[in-house]
DNA sequence: AAAACAAAATGAAAGCATTTATGGACAAGG
DNA sequence: CCTTGTCCATAAATGCTTTCATTTTGTTTT
């Protein structure tokens, strides 16, 4: 079935098939109803390809991430589909895993895709070297590319953030004002965010001179998948010596090893040790206590992120990058 | 830049470049090497709606579910992602919500966008009522369809399940034999693989004769979302004056927030208080003490899934239908 | 070495299903 | 009778694949 079949059933010209599919207001209403009928009758759709090739445009957009399970990546997507479908677009998405490579060969897959526009989810497609971040500008030369919690000054990059640096900030003041000395920051990555997150927390600590050589424990793997692991890493810490009573964690699931870390020692929580976590994910209420963590508007975010893209699309001059604060969630791991 | 550009650069006709382009081998060496060298001097790449034109197949397979966010659709996804990518498929997710209509919505999509299979990612996309399977039934006359843990007699859509039933069965009689006599069934819904779950708890209890009236417990909207909600739930209960010693959930979530109503009660976990969860997902490491959980294998459903597909797509006879059988992971929440 | 034939390599052109620019027919208004 | 505007059809354009015909190459045969 095709706009031939169509046009030629209901007495016209494919034009004016093409017209009444594209809303064109410049058919009579009589004919216009006639030619939707017969569309309704044969259950016509048109082909998606024949349309592409005309208008250039599949009205798609691309989203990569680099893991779909990881928990904050999935409801950002999520909220990102959503709003996407709302407006009339839909999305292809691709899960880059963490390679620079398989992202760069998942970028030219959208690309050859023919999408609209791309969206990176997350703060691990940026790299250190610029040159590592090239095949972000060459995907910008063609399409417009949204970051979400990243930051590029690139052309035809778009940027919406949270500002992680001010919540770890007042995070860690607060906790330090609850009469918490050694605190110790454990963290994962130093992806923009995470290294944002970390600048907000040693800001704090220096300016209450608090910063001393040993609070700083990386744990390369924390993702949700290994929180044993994580919570292994730290006993063996403590015991090597390592000593300390407050966590500020760059991530839910690290905060979650640090409180089974406590526990294991025998501490209570919030009375002799305090953890916070970033995020404000589902694991923030699975633990005993509940974590408080930092909440960071996730969907007002990727609203955000859409109607920039779609501003953009729509050849508006768009803000480059926003801004928006968090939120800390006070729960029970914390005084 | 197309495919006449490249023709004329190279000094051939454009059926030439096309055959180079799809690996024909009814070319020279010469001519190729010499069209390839143009094709990268320009970085030429194909059309992708030409293309589809003229082969009426993107290579694209859509996947459908009702929330990628949820911790165990999620992680299905990323598996089948990466599976149809390492066999040169692409894929478009839809998250279509839990609505019949939005489903039927995505399914046309889909079609509209002319994937060459659908995968229906959970059992929540089939309906009591046969005719609310209709939106799959007339996806399926037009492309295969697959179905992760839900099942569906029609022409094809094709199966790939795991046993619940048995892994229920087995566990509950376990738990049984533990001496727990007081258990209930804690679910949230009663799709395909919900049905089977609840039949073989239904099963064990009825053979030791210990299925009483009160003992299925029912929170519609469970999931990790809500974990709180479905605690105070189990709590309010506990208040109306049932009692119980032991919990069979439907899902990790469910057990979670069982075992956070057993420590409010002041249960000890396990010699007063047992508890079973499904799917082995990340939160059954993420409480103290730590989920004994079913893994019914979901990488594995997932890569037999995708055989299945490329079989039926390559043209082969495949099975409509396959069963796994899952795995009885024994933690700290039962004896 | 030429002729005959088969096989391989290539080109011309016909799809594929749309959109859209161009222009024609017709009716209404002056 | 001319102009204007509405509605619609014709035809070109989009970038590729593929069939079919043709040319080139290679292999036998004499």
């Amino acid at each position: 079935m095709t706009i031939y079949d169509i046009s030629e059933k209901a007495g016209v010209s494919i034009a004016t098939v093409s017209r009444v599919l594209n809303g064109s207001n410049n058919v009579s209403e009589k004919t216009k109803k006639r030619v939707l009928d017969v569309i309704n009758q044969y259950e016509y759709t048109p082909n998606a390809f024949a349309r592409g090739l005309g208008l250039n445009t599949m009205k798609t957009i691309g989203i990569m991430c680099a893991d779909s399970s990881d928990l904050y990546l999935a409801k950002a997507i999520y909220y990102i589909e959503q709003k996407l479908r709302a407006n009339g677009y839909d999305s292809i998405l691709c899960c880059t895993g963490y390679e620079l490579e398989t992202k760069t060969a998942s970028m030219n897959l959208l690309i050859t895709k023919k999408v609209d526009g791309i969206i990176l989810v997350g703060s691990n497609f940026i790299y250190e070297k610029d040159s590592d971040n090239k095949y972000i500008a060459d995907a910008a030369a063609q399409v417009p590319v949204m970051l979400l919690n990243a930051d590029l000054d690139i052309p035809n990059v778009y940027s919406v953030v949270s500002d992680d640096f001010t919540s770890m900030y007042e995070a860690t003041l607060q906790m330090i004002q609850t009469g918490v000395k050694d605190i110790v920051y454990f963290y994962n990555s130093t992806s923009y965010s995470g290294k944002r997150k970390l600048a907000g927390y040693r800001t704090a600590m220096e300016e209450k001179k608090l910063l001393s050589g040993a609070n700083l424990l990386q744990f390369y793997h924390g993702s949700h998948e290994n929180i044993p692991a994580m919570t292994q890493h730290l006993v063996k810490l403590h015991e090597k010596g390592l000593k300390f009573h407050g966590v500020i964690a760059a991530d839910d699931s690290l905060a979650l090893a640090a409180v089974k870390y406590a526990r294991e020692m025998g501490y209570r929580i919030p009375e002799d040790f305090s953890v916070l976590g970033y995020n404000n994910s589902l694991l923030s209420v699975c633990c005993e206590p509940e974590l408080t963590s930092i909440d960071n508007k996730l969907e007002t975010l990727c609203q955000h992120l859409i109607t920039t893209l779609l501003g953009v699309l729509a050849g508006n001059e768009m803000p480059k990058k926003t801004i928006f604060s968090g939120e800390i969630i006070k729960r029970g791991t914390t005084r």
